[in-house]
DNA sequence: ATGAAAGCGCTAACAC
DNA sequence: GTGTTAGCGCTTTCAT
């Protein structure tokens, strides 16, 4: 009997359609004591107890989340807006997001603006899109009742003139607020950069250029912030010849290398602000004779999967996206709780990663001829 | 006094404390009524209809959707569940889910099943992860009560043993299922291969190497299928001695292209089935001191970013990852519909990307130096 | 310790 | 054409 019982218990499926109310009859108890039982909310009689766990397990109920939802006013669900999904650190920022989230019970809600396709890259058109942006926000927040929102950014950008009456938290991830009624989490721009050129000097580099991006985009000012503070820091000047301001994209990486090694002497080292442009000033290097890196050193910026690809690999700096991710899931998650920890932008540190294009300056001797 | 009302509504921020009662009230009407205005269920009468309409807009009303999907018994959601958000097609699936699923006022929940971190590719272990994906779909189907789930895989493999007891549509996006009971929409393997290599006969080749995926796994399995009846279309032979069983990574790209390196005579053309051994076997042909494609042509598979950075540009297939997304959305949703269109295995066509590592087998002349 | 019952915000009979 | 109202499945107050 007490076998067969147990056979039955493993043949049954999950139902949609079983409730709590026939758990409670099942188990000949009141729907409230049920609620107590699968919520620890209350203390119940041992036996009881027990009665109902049978009860749950017999019928394969699983409480209805929507029901619940409605009734506490509360989804257990954060809204994740991304500016686009296939923008290259949205991946490995959710899946930072999906990791913490899930620890707590959380789900997510994605909702792609894919600003990609109607953007092609006008940055400056971004704000026209507002408008989008908020309607999602207001889609999110009051239709589909998400406990909290994390904004996924691409553009590392100042974002401003979000709903600012929203009654939930609002987290920005990768891009920062100048509000602060946001919490924002991003990367380190400024120190890692200025590791990257001690890392050069390091190497014995002094005439160091340096290939920008868009030159008023935030991370753009940061990074030159931090390369800035490295030259001064440690006396060395910065030849502003030697920087030239990209666009972010290859093709600006390829002609401002061009422009460099049209100058009378030329750069040891070139530090692009993306991988992208990295590769174009690679590229640039190779086609007019010369060699990364015994002839002239080259690092990026993003750690993109193709740095590895290269000839030779790139030395780059690599973004935790993943941490980012994790801790606006933190935060968010903190907000909801009301255990705000007041410090309204949050930090994840860079990290430099050396590889093959970054080599010690020594004039006519191969990176294989050292020890 | 108009003029005054419109300047009120333009400062009314959404917001999620009224209700359909309060607009109701505010109308001068019942909820029902309101109601039939909202979701256009019954006719009203135009001026009841217009006070209904201004008092959602001066109250900023937004409809709670948690109420009325416990109410409807559906929620206007799509459980996305995918194996690794980080797997390189899921972003672009994704975003094919997203636009076809907004059109139809859907929203997406999100699920992650984060499979690289604990599968470090070892694919077999995927079946001992039966457990966790079925989980994940009950809480999908019977917690959050999605009305579908789209599966991604990622690794275009048969999927087995899901639950097939659910009673909500389940589509399976990328991988495929033997099981008739739900619906997959993968992309062409079999078609396009035999192209590559048509576009290799093309070319002049005949001494064609091939560099296979993990050998039992069905990708592998279809593309070989596509290559040899291409070789048998054409009356030719495939010199078993020319493929070389890889396992998807770069490293054995590389190692096989040096076993067929070290033939008596050469392939002039290669076949790796995705782009990871494809750049293996550029840079085996690379280090051998021989040149792409000049020396040997060379043909990937899958598109990844980095195709378009290799030296030279690579030579590659592309699958339709949005169009998967979509018309696995477009199922899904249809399915909800009940006008299932029966087909349950649908393939999207894959299509040939010519870059340049692909050339005419001319000894002694270069690329360059054709007309 | 337990249960009866109200009510979350909405829709859809059903009655008028 | 419009309103009254029951009820979706759950939690939680308030009695007991």
């Amino acid at each position: 009997m007490i076998a067969m019982k147990k056979i039955t218990d493993k043949i049954v499926k999950p139902s949609s359609s079983v409730t709590i109310k026939e758990v409670a009859k099942l188990a000949g108890v009141s729907t409230a004591t049920v609620s107590y039982v699968i919520n620890n909310t209350k203390n119940v009689a041992p036996e009881k107890r027990q009665r109902v766990l049978d009860a749950i397990e017999q019928s394969g109920y699983t409480p209805n989340l929507v029901a619940k939802s409605l009734r506490v006013k509360k989804t257990n669900t954060i809204g994740v807006l991304v500016e686009d999904i296939m923008g290259y650190p949205v991946p490995a920022i959710i899946n930072g997001i999906s990791e913490r989230v899930e620890k707590s019970d959380y789900r997510i809600l994605l909702n792609d603006l894919r600003m990609l396709e109607s953007l092609f890259n006008q940055y400056d058109q971004i704000m026209q899109q507002k408008n989008k942006i908020n309607e999602a926000i207001s889609l999110l927040l009051f239709g589909a009742r998400v406990d909290a929102i994390i904004y996924v950014g691409m553009f590392d950008r100042n974002i401003t003139g979000i709903l600012n009456e929203i009654n939930k938290p609002l987290v920005i991830a990768y891009s920062t607020s100048d509000d602060k009624n946001f919490h924002s989490v991003t990367y380190d721009n400024e120190n890692i950069s200025a590791e990257a050129v001690r890392h050069l000097f390091d190497l014995g580099h002094r005439r160091i250029a340096v290939i920008t991006g868009l030159a008023h985009t935030s991370p753009a000012r940061m990074r030159m912030r931090g390369i800035q503070r490295a030259f001064s820091e440690a006396g060395i000047v910065l030849d502003s010849a030697l920087v030239k301001n990209g666009d972010w994209e290859y093709a600006s990486g390829y002609s401002c290398m061009i422009e460099l090694l049209s100058e009378d002497t030329l750069p040891t080292a070139v530090f692009a602000m993306n991988d992208l442009m990295a590769v174009g000033a690679m590229d640039a290097i190779g086609n007019a004779g010369l060699r990364v890196p015994e002839d002239i050193s080259v690092i990026g910026f993003d750690n993109r999967e193709f740095a590895v690809y290269l000839h030779p690999k790139l030395t780059t700096i690599e973004i935790d996206l993943k941490g980012i991710g994790q801790l606006a899931a933190e935060t968010a998650l903190n907000t909801i709780l009301g255990v705000d920890k007041g410090e309204s932008s949050l930090i994840i540190p860079s990290r430099l990663i050396q590889r093959k294009t970054t080599a010690r300056v020594v004039t006519a001797v191969k990176e294989s001829a050292l020890p």
